[in-house]
DNA sequence: CGGATTTTTGACCAATGTCAAGACCGGTGG
DNA sequence: CCACCGGTCTTGACATTGGTCAAAAATCCG
C-alpha cells in the first residue's frame, strides 16, 4: 500500500503493523511503554484488552464531534487526523494534525466533552482506548501514567508554538520542518512528504490564508528550498529551511 | 492586606489562609482534591508532607528558569505569575500568567527541563511539589491523578485560545473576562481587576504591539465598556464586552 | 468530456506594527 | 515640599504584512 503521485512515484504510508501481544503495534502510542521499557507482560495484556481497533474511516468523517461526552482517547494508527472546531457562523478553525502513533483527544479531559471535532483526512484507523479504564490501569502501570503526563505536556508546548506572532515564511518553515520530523520519527524519510490536507487546512492551521500559503510555497520553490508538486513536498535544502523555522523550533 | 489604588480603593489581593491539615489550602490547586471530595486523611496528609512552601519572591524574581533540570510544579498561593521564554535576540515571548491556585510548570514534564522562566510579576508565594513523589502519590490517589490529568487538558485548551487569528479587540476583550472569570472563581469579584503586569507584558502576551493595547483599552473607555486607571480596570458592561469576546471563548 | 473543487496569481486594502515624541507616575534625594 | 529621574503608558504619523476579492488555471472524479 502506498500513495501514487501525479509523477508516478510511490510515498509509502505509516502503516502500522499489528504486532503481536508482546510487541503490540510497533508504532502504537503507548509503544514504548510496551516494548523499550519493561513492562510486565500482565499490565501489556491488560492494555492490549483495553484497547479497541476502530478501523477504515473515509475522508471527512468524523471520530468524534465536539460536545459528544469524552470517554476516550484515540492513538492514530494509519492516516491522517485533523482536529477542529466551527465557530458559530460556520467558520472552522483547525487545532491540529495527527500522525500514526499520536494521540487524539488529549484536550477533552477537562471539558469532559470533547471540545473539537476529529476528522480523518484519508484513510484512518485508529486504537480506542476508554479513558477511565486507561487512568485505572495507569494507577497500577507507572510506565504507563508517565507517558500520558508526558504526552500532555507535550501537547502544551506544541499548541503554545503557534501561538506566537510569527510571520508567514516561519510559520511555513516551520510547519514542514515540523512534519519531517514527525514522520523521521516513524522511520519515515523526513525530506520527502506527503500532505493529506488542502492548502486551506495548512493555511487555517497555520492562522494565514489559503492564498499567502500558495505564495510563500511558490517562493520556497523558487529560491530552491523546496520542490512542490501539488501535495508532494520535498525538502531541498532542509538546514536553510530549518534556518527559516528556527524562531519558532528552537525557542 | 490588599492593594491601594490612585483612587483610594482597596482592592483585595486573592490571598491563601494557610489551612490546617484537613482543609490544607483553600484556594490551593489540590484543593478541589483536598476538600470536596472525599480523599483519605492519609494520602491527604502524604500531600501535605510533599509540599513545599516557598515564598517571598519579589517583583522579577525566578521561580525556575529556562533549561534548569524539571523537578517539580509550583502551584501559585499569593501573587502572580508569568511564565516566559527569550529567544537568541533577547525577545521575550510571553506564555502565560498565573494567579493564585494555578499551576505552573506543566509545561516541563515532557521535556524533563523547564522550557520556559517563571517569574514573580509582584510579591509570590508557591507551593512546590516534587513531581516524581507527586506522581508517586498520584497512582496511589486516584483523585490527584485525576486532578494531574485535568490540569494538563485544560492547559492545552488554553493553550489552542490565543492561536486564532482574532482581532486585537477580541483578544484583549477576551484577556478581561477570562481574567476576570478566574478571580472569580477563587472569590474575587469578576468586574474589578487589579493588572499585575505591565502593559507590555499584556501586548507580550496576546500577541499585539503594547501601543496597540494602549489604544483598545483607551476605545473600550470611551465606549464605556470598561473603566481604566493605571493597572486597575473595572468592567463596566461585562455582557458587551463578553460579546467582542465570544468567538474567542465560545469555541 | 464536463462540472466541481482546489490551487494559483494579481490587484488592492486594512489592520496592526513601527518609529518617534510626549505625558504620566512613583520613587528618591535635596 | 519640590525637582528630578527612570520607567511605563499614551498618542500621532506612517509603513508593511498579510487579508480580501476576483478570476484564471489546474486537478479531481465521475
Amino acid at each position: 500500500m502506498g500513495y501514487v503521485t501525479s509523477h508516478g512515484r510511490v510515498i509509502p504510508n505509516p502503516i502500522v503493523d499489528d504486532g503481536d501481544e508482546q510487541a503490540f503495534c510497533s508504532t502504537c502510542a503507548f509503544g514504548s511503554v510496551c516494548t523499550a521499557r519493561g513492562v510486565d507482560k500482565i499490565a501489556l495484556r491488560e492494555l492490549h484488552c483495553l484497547v479497541e481497533h476502530v478501523g477504515n474511516y473515509r475522508p471527512g468523517e468524523a471520530i468524534f464531534r465536539t460536545g459528544e461526552r469524552f470517554g476516550a482517547i484515540y492513538a492514530v494508527r494509519q492516516g491522517t487526523v485533523k482536529t477542529r472546531l466551527v465557530d458559530i457562523e460556520g467558520r472552522e478553525l483547525v487545532l491540529g494534525f495527527y500522525l500514526p502513533g499520536e494521540l487524539v483527544g488529549l484536550n477533552a479531559i477537562h471539558p469532559e466533552a470533547y471540545p473539537c471535532d476529529a476528522v480523518a483526512l484519508d484513510t484512518v484507523e485508529v486504537c480506542r482506548f476508554s479513558f477511565p479504564a486507561l487512568a485505572t490501569l495507569s494507577t497500577r502501570v507507572p510506565g504507563i501514567q508517565q507517558e500520558l503526563f508526558r504526552r500532555l505536556s507535550k501537547d502544551i508546548g506544541n499548541a503554545a508554538l503557534l501561538a506566537g506572532d510569527y510571520s508567514a515564511d516561519e510559520r511555513l518553515a516551520a510547519f514542514l520542518i515540523g512534519l519531517g520530523r514527525r514522520y523521521a520519527e516513524r522511520g519515515f524519510p523526513a525530506e520527502a512528504l506527503h500532505l493529506a490536507m488542502s492548502r486551506g487546512d495548512i493555511a487555517n492551521y497555520l492562522r494565514l490564508a489559503a492564498e499567502t500559503v500558495s505564495r510563500v510555497l511558490r517562493r520556497f520553490q523558487d529560491q530552491g528550498l523546496i520542490r512542490v508538486d501539488g501535495r508532494d513536498v520535498a525538502i531541498a535544502r532542509p538546514a536553510e529551511l530549518f534556518e527559516l523555522a528556527r524562531p519558532i523550533l528552537q525557542r
